[in-house]
DNA sequence: ATAAAACTGTTATTGTATAACATATCACCA
DNA sequence: TGGTGATATGTTATACAATAACAGTTTTAT
């Protein structure tokens, strides 16, 4: 991919591959093959790939994701099935005009937003 | 408070009095002369309260904060400020039309909604 | 009175993330 | 051309967050 260093492109390749958002070690075990050792080293790929906008943290889960969608764009949206474990990425989307009004109103400018569905997935709901 | 176990109420009075999100660490060091010991005394009087709706979890931060508004209802959201780590609780928001649009094109259900705007507050949005 | 359910206490362990230090690489230009 | 700063890397040790597993106690309902 363009321009990231090594240990940027196992991690961001790994995750690629991935069908589920990983853990930082759940990454580290997918790449000791391609030489990375250790936690810090993962964690420095994670945070330069996260600023770039090729992957997101999902918070809820303490785990990462590749981007789908290849936004550069700080306002993404999960649903996550907490049946299942799946994660999916909805398309971009602004801040809600109710909440951008409160938040503006005391002031607040955001850089970034989260937003996370979490319940279930329609397979896990027939269930 | 109405009807709290002794370790649920030492813990939703900690966090009251709290001026800012607490981790589960900071709450036991600051119920520890109320008797309180170990994490999962925390933890567990911690996942009864959230149940209630009685305090939140802010996911960026593993933090925990009590709720200013009294409802018992799953679509919260927050604004953290990332200088001076202030949380406001925003007012209860619903799921922004587009996104439940997209999510229920795929069947998800949602059971809770985690929305979190991160950036700076007013007072240190100036600097 | 007794069984089921909810709450509590404790130890040990698993998972998640970063501090701190050492070395290497590369670009730039004085 | 060799010095300087910026960026990337490797490694060890540690801090911070959360839960498993087991034991005992109190409460509630029958």
């Amino acid at each position: 991919m363009k321009d990231l260093t090594q240990n940027q492109n196992a991690v961001y390749r790994h995750l690629r591959k991935a069908a589920r958002p990983q853990s930082a070690y759940d990454i580290l075990d997918g790449v000791r093959e391609q030489g990375l050792r250790a936690p810090p080293q993962i964690y420095r790929a994670l945070k330069a790939l996260t600023d770039r906008g090729l992957v997101h943290r999902v918070e809820s889960l303490n785990a990462f994701i590749a981007c789908d969608l290849e936004h550069k764009n700080n306002r993404i949206a999960f649903s996550i099935c907490d049946d299942c474990g799946t994660v999916e990425e909805l398309a971009p989307v602004d801040i809600p005009p109710k909440l951008k009004h409160i938040s503006q109103q005391s002031g607040f400018r955001t850089r970034k937003m989260v937003i996370e569905l979490v319940g279930k997935c329609s397979a896990c709901g027939q269930a």
